[in-house]
DNA sequence: GATAGTGATGAATGGTATTTATTAGTGCTG
DNA sequence: CAGCACTAATAAATACCATTCATCACTATC
């Protein structure tokens, strides 16, 4: 006489959203731990407490399981970041808090960052996705930081804000592969520093080393009218070759 | 009565270095036409003239493929870039060389790039891996000529050459994501020019764009000196502020 | 307390990398 | 030059998963 618990299939009813969540949770932790391609299908329903058909009812794929998951996390990060932003003022400060909190972000969630710069971002549909329109946002700030020091004043004018945009999101990829990938690990803070100062050199109208060089021309320049013009002779001829 | 061909499998027997070209060549082929995933080994197979099987006769899998895959296109790349690089002198034309060459190859062999970038440069193994050196020699380039400079007075001494190089080559490959992807095209020798430029001048101590104000100071100086001292008046002092 | 509607199940399906048992050339040896 | 051993090459078998589907069990409604 078989017992009738194991004739009888275990049915346990939840609201969807219950569902849903209990899913994504279960997808979150199995895709951080294994990556895209390990994570097993049967494994996140066993941890979600479903059996693999009924992911099926709610994602139409893994893949859209992947993308919702990794979609969450992204939302979530850009609330928190959104109301810290706004006080922070200065551009070069502004600079430095978006990548202080990139790198942060990366530190924090390895994983998922991952996740994003490997499977999403390359997929073909990537552009058009909600995920290209959330991060779109979210680099826009810098944008918008250096196209406003470029109208302050603050930052060099012929700088393209996109270029820096690139520059600054890529540099940071970049430099914390070998971190993505589980090798060793590194400072958000100092590496913050780093990259935002070498990143404002480039972009600094009247900072370090320019500005002495942009008075003493400035100095030469007027010294020079006046002299040749006291002087009563022809205008200097433009030097040759840099002397050394 | 069956046909005796039917029957009888017909086997083709090749040296080893035919095999593996001819598979490498196929597998080359499929691998940049579908991407790593949606490649199939019975279509590499076929393509190469021979049999699933035999194609593990000689690779232990389908990731070890296409590692041989890429190796063998970046080896390539290497040499040609190599003699040219050579040629190249100072520093901004040495950085921006790289950087065009990079974008050049980018641009030619977008498929393999993505490869490299999607799924060789993440894999956990990677550090460790041939291609690893093989794209450490290629980067190093860079970062030795941003030493170089530093030592010749052209660059900023703060600056860390392996920041440099991070910035460099994380700018291009974030800059060159959309087209990647399929979306669009870009100018390998404009791009390159825009990237030097911004990086540059984060670096410049006096040179390019600042060449102009380097000459300019030069024979300001030169003029000034030889009217102060023609016209017996006082040395002008130092501007009190940019005039603007 | 029957019944329609639907959430949930788990077994089946299909596709694909990898393994393996078998076969067909090839070159060596006596 | 016939037999033999060796190995390249084959094709079928295996294993592993994502995805689908026929069926079942709960719930609300009458």
């Amino acid at each position: 006489m078989p017992p009738r618990t194991a004739l009888k299939r275990q049915v346990n009813r939840l609201p969807p959203e219950r569902r849903i969540s209990d899913i994504m949770a279960a997808a979150k932790e199995v895709f951080v731990e294994k990556g895209y391609n390990d994570a097993l299908i049967t494994d996140i329903a066993l941890r979600a407490g479903v059996v693999e058909g009924s992911i099926y009812r709610f994602f139409a794929n893994k893949r859209e399981l992947l993308v919702k998951v990794v979609e969450h996390w992204f939302e979530e990060m850009l609330r928190d970041d959104a109301e810290q932003f706004a006080a922070v003022r200065g551009s070069w400060n502004q600079i430095r808090f978006i990548i202080y909190t990139h790198l942060t972000s990366i530190h924090r969630d390895p994983a998922l960052s991952r996740l994003m710069f490997q499977e999403i971002r390359p997929a073909p549909d990537y552009r058009g996705s909600h995920l290209f329109e959330l991060n779109r946002a979210y680099t826009n700030r810098l944008v918008d930081v250096v196209k406003a020091g470029i109208v302050a004043g603050e930052l060099r004018p012929e700088s393209s804000p996109n270029l820096v945009r690139d520059l600054v999101f890529g540099c940071i990829e970049h430099r914390t592969w070998a971190f993505l990938r589980g090798e060793g690990d590194f400072d958000p803070a100092e590496m913050a520093d780093a990259i935002t100062n070498l990143v404002h050199h480039g972009l600094a109208l009247g900072s370090e080393p320019a500005s002495p060089m942009e008075s003493v021309v400035a100095r030469l320049e007027t010294a020079t009218a006046r002299l040749e013009a006291a002087a009563g002779i022809a205008p200097t001829k433009p030097a040759s070759a840099r002397p050394r």
